[in-house]
DNA sequence: GGCTTATATCCATGTCGGTCGATCTGCAGT
DNA sequence: ACTGCAGATCGACCGACATGGATATAAGCC
C-alpha cells in the first residue's frame, strides 16, 4: 500500500557529493493513485483490455453473446472479466430479457487518460 | 490468454428478434493487447504508479534514495517494485558509484496513451 | 409445467504478486 | 584489508487472481 507523499528528508551522505539535485515532489496523492491502480489493474489483462476496446469502439451497448466467440476462453471465465471490469468502474451492463448488454461508462476513462497526459 | 478477434459467427437465437444489432469488430489483435495490457498490469499498483508519477515529473533521473523515504515500504521491497517497471519497459536505470538513478524512457507511455485516445 | 437458452455464481486448483527479513554485491573511504 | 553504505537478489509467507467445470438463476418457448 501507498504513503502519502512528503519531501525527502535530508540524510547524511558519505561522501561530498549529493547523491542527486535536490528533491523530488509527487503529484498524485494516495487515494487518486488508488483510483488510478485500480482502472490501471482492471486492464492489465489481455482479455479484459481487447473487451474494453471492442466496447470502446462500437457505439451502443453490446450484448455478451456476441462477446463471447471472440475470445477463445469459457463463458464463466469471460464472466469473470466483466465483472472485474464492472467492479473497477469501467464498465456497466444492463439486462434486457435473457441478455446482458454490456457498455462503457462515459468518462470511466477520463481520469486515467488525463494523468498520462 | 487473449486469441484474434474475428467476427461473430451467426447462431441460431432462440427467438425472432436477435440478441443486438449486427457485429462487433476488433481493432487491437493479440499481440497489441498484450503489450498494452503488460504496460497496464505494470501501473496496476498504487506505488508503482506513484513512482512512475514522480519520475516523470521529474525532468532527468532520480536517485533510488530520494525515492525510498517518500513510501512506508521496506527497501527490497521498493526495489522489487522497480524491477516490476523496468520488465515492463517503462523505466530504465543507470548506476553512478553507490547510487542508481532511474527514469522514465522517453516514449514508453505513448502507445497506452493513444489507445486509451 | 417442462425444456431450452443466456448469463451469473460457486467451487476447486494452480499460478502470480506484494511484502519483508536476510543476504549478497559493489563501491567509497579510512 | 576493513568498515560502512546503497541497492539488488533470495527465500518464504500469504493473499489475490485466472481458469473452467458444475451449478444456479432467470427468462422465453412449447
Amino acid at each position: 500500500m501507498s504513503v502519502d507523499l512528503q519531501l525527502a528528508p535530508k540524510k547524511k551522505r558519505p561522501a561530498g557529493e549529493p547523491c542527486c539535485e535536490p528533491v523530488v515532489y509527487p503529484d498524485v496523492d494516495r487515494d487518486r493513485a488508488l483510483r488510478l491502480a485500480t482502472v490501471a489493474k482492471a486492464l492489465g489483462d489481455p482479455i479484459r483490455l481487447q473487451l474494453v476496446d471492442v466496447l470502446r469502439k462500437h457505439a451502443g451497448k453490446v450484448c455478451v453473446c456476441e462477446l463471447v466467440p471472440l475470445f477463445d476462453i469459457a463463458q464463466p471465465t469471460l464472466s469473470h472479466h466483466l465483472k472485474k471490469l464492472r467492479d473497477a468502474g469501467i464498465v456497466d451492463s444492463e439486462r434486457q430479457g435473457l441478455w446482458a448488454y454490456y457498455y462503457v461508462l462515459p468518462g470511466a476513462l477520463d481520469d486515467f487518460a488525463s494523468w498520462l497526459g
